[in-house]
DNA sequence: TGTTTAAATTATTATATGTCAATATTGACA
DNA sequence: TGTCAATATTGACATATAATAATTTAAACA
């Protein structure tokens, strides 16, 4: 079995993979599409994003982990998205308008990202069709995604959505500190201890 | 001034016009894409998009209100989005995926829309750049919309839910029932009843 | 226009989840 | 490898919000 040097890919070729799930490109486009991207390392707790400042970038992880969080005034703060391998992250409501960002964007774990700037996206999308599509079918599944996110909110208990988080993305929650996965979920670290607690009694 | 009626617009002109906003296109390409559209008039409390049957349709309202909302095991309503003149509307993630929806949605009034079935709009995104560009910057515009609105839901508590409601909707709340109101801020309507109580109480 | 049905209000009681504080555990890095 | 900071756990207590039920008000429609 190869070594996963051997195996490693550079950052822009995975990218490039990605992209062939959804659209098809030819050598040219695929290099045209990636080399507007800006491949940067990212240590452990440095933000990628932060209040208000403008997000200029989506950022498509290659390596790592990442959580957006947003803080209130009474200084808890709130998970609102995370993001892992070959996910996007942004602040959308600051890139899409180019407003001043409400929310942090934090590596979780060293990482490694592709960011695209704001015009240079723009350039993509009017350049070629299919990027406009590719662009296009990334937000829609977004938003689908969001709208899940929303009905399981409102819709159950603070135990349920736990479960209903582990069965679908417990290989993230590993990944996580369980402080951000409860304010992820819209509870306190210490309520979210006694969920688990719980579940361990239950079962011996 | 002219009477409502002689100033009357034909619903595809209303979409053409809106259509204007965000691509700009000549009197054919206009044509094209609104006569993709199916116009339809709902009466009140009529379903659009039903849990167990796929999505085939966005729809967009040029007059009218409607809800969108799931029903819990347990019986209890909880509207997810809300849609008035100039929206769009649908269960996204059923149409995107052409899956089975899991949501209702439901006209408040009497109302006209456009719909667009999946298929036609699959031709659209693939006849012209332009009409592309247009579906990527509404799935934008609804997934920034959906990332504030969860922000709000888990950052601030029911009242404050309620009071940034009405800053920006109050004009939206005025057509909704208040029990429709209450499950899209997610709380009871017995509660949305007595926080809005205690206003009136506090302004005498 | 009256009669039925749906929606909103109000009060009482119940509970899920939060807050606070103290302790234990884990991880960072010098 | 030890020390300090970050994170997780636990228990006692507090509270925002839900649940239930009964009454009032408003809307539907025949």
């Amino acid at each position: 079995m190869l070594s996963k040097q051997m195996i490693s890919m550079d950052a822009r070729e995975i990218l490039a993979q990605y992209l062939q799930n959804y659209v098809d490109l030819n050598e040219d486009e695929s290099n045209q599409f990636v080399s507007c991207f800006e491949e940067i390392k990212v240590k452990k707790r440095q933000f990628i994003v932060q209040p208000n400042f403008i997000a200029h970038h989506v950022h498509f992880i290659v390596k790592g982990a990442f959580r957006s969080y947003v803080v209130t005034d009474e200084g808890n703060d709130h998970t609102t998205s995370f993001a892992i391998e070959n996910w996007w992250i942004t602040d959308y409501n600051s890139f899409i308008y180019q407003q001043p960002a409400t929310s942090f964007v934090i590596a979780l774990e060293d990482s490694v990202i592709l960011r695209v700037h704001y015009e240079n996206q723009k350039e993509l999308k009017q350049a070629n069709h299919k990027f406009e599509t590719f662009f296009r079918i990334i937000a829609e599944r977004g938003l689908a995604f969001f709208q899940r996110r929303i009905t399981n909110n409102i819709t159950l208990s603070a135990e349920r959505r736990y479960d209903q988080f582990m069965s679908k993305y417990s290989h993230i929650a590993q990944r996580l500190p369980q402080y951000a996965l409860a304010s992820f979920l819209g509870m306190t670290p210490e309520f979210l201890s006694k969920i688990r607690n719980n579940k361990v009694q239950k079962k011996s």
